[in-house]
DNA sequence: ATCATCCATATTGCATACAATAATAGACAA
DNA sequence: TTGTCTATTATTGTATGCAATATGGATGAT
């Protein structure tokens, strides 16, 4: 990816410009840093107690991967996010997400299917404790998010993860339930549920066509949210 | 990509880093490079006469689109292409430009449809030369690239450019129809102008069922071609 | 002969200094 | 008041030196 759409390069080796590279990348994820607030190499340098050295390397790959824009001589700031850019990752995931679950379910073993059973029960169990305890659906957020790598990686398309990761970022930063209520959560979990059921049914027809219903709910989940927020 | 699946940050300001960065990937492109060869810092930048510093990040940023793979402490090396990159490569294409050409077909204008069947003219007319002259395959493999890209960008979705751009490398570097028989190279134009038709025509759906066949046509020389040479 | 250890060397990783560039504020004139 | 020019300052871009690390070969012990 561009990249661009690649995980990251050294997994186990830390170097200072890994260490920089995930601290800025949290950052942004946590809202710390905010839409178009530039990143001073000065700053976070003597920050992390590094040089501006590994700052710069680790602000050109952040670049190349989507997270910041870098404007010459002037400095890099993080991306900021349109509704243009939703809706074209909406595009992509409506034809990626269902593909990699059609190729998941042509060749899923028993472990994974395990460990998503477990997930999708959680996040059911969760669910219902939503209306009284709201911040549990900070929790089914990223069990949500954890579910779906996990298909995409049964895929076994390593490419294809790659790429759904580069452009699902956007769904990450706002990767809440907050605007759902409690109908749409529950049709959400029985849309999990049922994508088991098709894998498990032995139907990759079926996986994908739900897979594309949920993200259609989800889609329009974010865009009735957006329109009374944003514009 | 990231970019990873991403274009070149600066397009208009030359700095060092964006000169060394377009050098590298030519000769990437070029053959220049072979496949797991290393690049060593202090060698290009002293044939480019510029320092180690611009050369690290430029060599970060073609990690992060996917040229390059570096090994912390060990060096950076051009990424090898193995066969199972080239089936992923064909599974994405294969859901990502029907998906395109069914977009660009939905909002067309007369000055890209111009542009496009002019290209896929051209390309007729070469295949005609194929046969006595074996270097026009070159040329029309350039206009083919460049069709599909056109055709891309039609589509409105910057992203999937960005996307597919990351992807399609592996057809890039062996970009020829040096494998193709004539009848095959007379199908792919047949194809190139019915994609067109169709779109002429106000029919995305016929569109993209045509660049489907279009892309499972070419895997199927692809494959053909690799089995008796590589594996 | 084989294996482990240590040292020399090549290469990358990082820090610092300086150069180049762009934004900012102030002076001055219309 | 407004516009323009200039000097200042902040920030990024590049070069260089040194530290950290890995590789390969020589040396020695078993």
């Amino acid at each position: 990816m561009a990249n661009a759409a690649h995980t990251t390069p050294s997994p186990v080796v830390q170097t200072a410009t890994t260490k920089v590279h995930e601290v800025i990348k949290q950052r942004i994820l946590d809202g710390h840093y905010q839409a178009h607030e530039y990143i001073r190499e000065a700053n976070i340098a003597r920050e992390l107690e590094v040089s501006r050295t590994p700052v710069r390397e680790a602000l050109r790959e952040l670049v190349s991967e989507g997270w910041l824009e870098m404007i010459p001589h002037h400095g890099s700031r993080v991306t900021a996010w349109t509704e243009k850019d939703a809706r074209e990752v909406f595009e992509l995931r409506l034809v990626l997400e269902p593909m990699a679950v059609r190729m998941a379910s042509e060749h899923m073993n028993m472990d994974c299917l395990a460990s998503l059973r477990a997930m999708a029960s959680r996040m059911e169990q969760l669910t219902e404790l939503a209306e009284t305890e709201p911040t549990v659906r900070n929790e089914i957020a990223t069990i949500n998010h954890e579910f779906h790598r996990e298909l995409i990686r049964a895929s076994g398309n390593q490419r294809l993860g790659a790429l759904l990761e580069s452009v699902v970022r956007t769904s990450v930063i706002r990767r809440n339930f907050g605007n759902y209520d409690l109908a749409s959560l529950r049709r959400s979990m029985r849309h999990h549920r049922e994508i088991l059921e098709a894998i498990t049914a032995g139907s990759p027809l079926w996986a994908e066509q739900i897979m594309r219903a949920h993200l259609l709910a989800a889609q329009s989940m974010h865009f009735r949210y957006s329109e009374v927020s944003n514009n």
